[in-house]
DNA sequence: ATATAAATTTAGGTATGCCTAATTATATTT
DNA sequence: AAATATAATTAGGCATACCTAAATTTATAT
């Protein structure tokens, strides 16, 4: 019996949770969900009240192991929709946030699971994120920032950890996609830009703000 | 800005006329719609204040051109999203109903657009109903109820007038699906069953309940 | 420690889509 | 044509998910 806004609010806290670590802000939610912070009140006693997050007052929220389990399950939807618009559909990867978020509510376990299979049990959405098993259980990657990696490491993208259209978009004018090598030439130490070559031959520059948001791994 | 229970309210009612042929009664709307005669009337009224539908109190609703329009594009999103669970997904033709209900309801018409790419832009759906084009045009075939046939008649099972669960499983059981020829040997006097044979192998008997429900067309 | 600012909650209200019970309109019998 | 049955509408309510404004709590600054 979870509804949309239901999901939704679960889906929100479980996304700011990852950011922060802390327990969830009324104001916070209200920012990500765009309601009044008075409504997050009040929907947040509801869903307490069916044991799906606890709430305490004036603090804030985290959710149950049973409220997590839906959050995921929405997420595990949310991300195999993605791949399968990308791959099956051939919409590009800063085209298929929206669609996703009215898919990811489609209530059926045998379709989800069908689809999964159609897509060849994925382990990752089209911007690198991990799909959890139909347990909610995540793969484990040793992925991190570039931000992380000094001069002379050569590491992969496999992530980004922003998805705002115009990140995205910005990689996609650059060629950048996942897969992609980047060795380290350079760090400047004026505005902690990165000089890099890509894939062994083309060589650019990276901002700290895409150096920050690029998730890649050491192979 | 039309909502899922307006969705429903024109698919229902544009279902309705194609049934009767008739101006749709609330009491017939209500019982489509599982929720009661009072609520059909307050709702109709709405959706007649935004010329979705022209209401005539007491008699009943008939869908405006524009309200026809919407009606048939979810009609069509509907029929699309059926082939994809059987076609990609390996659905069975009884199995789909239920979920292309709520997939119908997603918005985007490039979704839509690529989907019947994806599909190979089909004509018909695994029940042989045929799928309107992004305009709302449905093509013409010529099939009618095999009742309409008769001795030494041989046609083509191009469809089913009928789709509830127990029909299609029955068809199913039987080894009857879209494509098989039925030639028509001898008709019951009695209680007018059919005796024919299908695809020139195999003897069957029809009642005529399954007679009415399969829709075929003479080549 | 107190004053001020910021965040949160409470109180009171709204629109949507549904309900039941009562009333009115339409159809069917006799 | 009157009586009865059936269908449709009106009236009054309810739950959900939102809102604004006021009050309260918590955090920050002096």
């Amino acid at each position: 019996m979870s509804s949309l806004t239901e999901e939704n609010y679960l889906k929100a806290i479980y996304k700011l949770h990852e950011k922060s670590g802390n327990m969830v802000s009324t104001s916070a939610l209200a920012e990500e969900l765009n309601v009044s912070a008075a409504s997050v009140t009040d929907f947040v006693k509801k869903i307490a009240a069916k044991k799906l997050i606890s709430y305490e007052k004036s603090k804030g929220v985290v959710l149950t192991d049973k409220g997590r389990l839906i959050a995921i399950n929405i997420i595990r939807k949310h991300r195999l929709w993605e791949v399968w618009l990308v791959n099956k559909l051939e919409f590009k990867w800063d085209e298929v946030h929206d669609i996703a978020e009215q898919l990811e509510h489609v209530v059926s376990e045998e379709l989800i699971a069908q689809l999964d299979k159609h897509l060849g049990f994925p382990k990752a959405d089209p911007h690198g994120d991990l799909i959890p098993d139909a347990k909610g259980n995540f793969a484990k990657t040793g992925s991190k920032p570039l931000s992380e990696y000094g001069k002379g490491d050569t590491v992969t993208i496999v992530g980004v950890a922003e998805h705002s259209n115009s990140f995205l978009q910005y990689l996609t004018k650059k060629n950048l996609t996942l897969g992609n090598e980047i060795k380290i030439e350079a760090i400047e130490e004026f505005d902690n830009s990165f000089h890099v070559k890509i894939n062994n031959k083309l060589q650019m520059q990276f901002s700290k703000e895409v150096v920050k948001n690029l998730l890649v791994v050491k192979l």
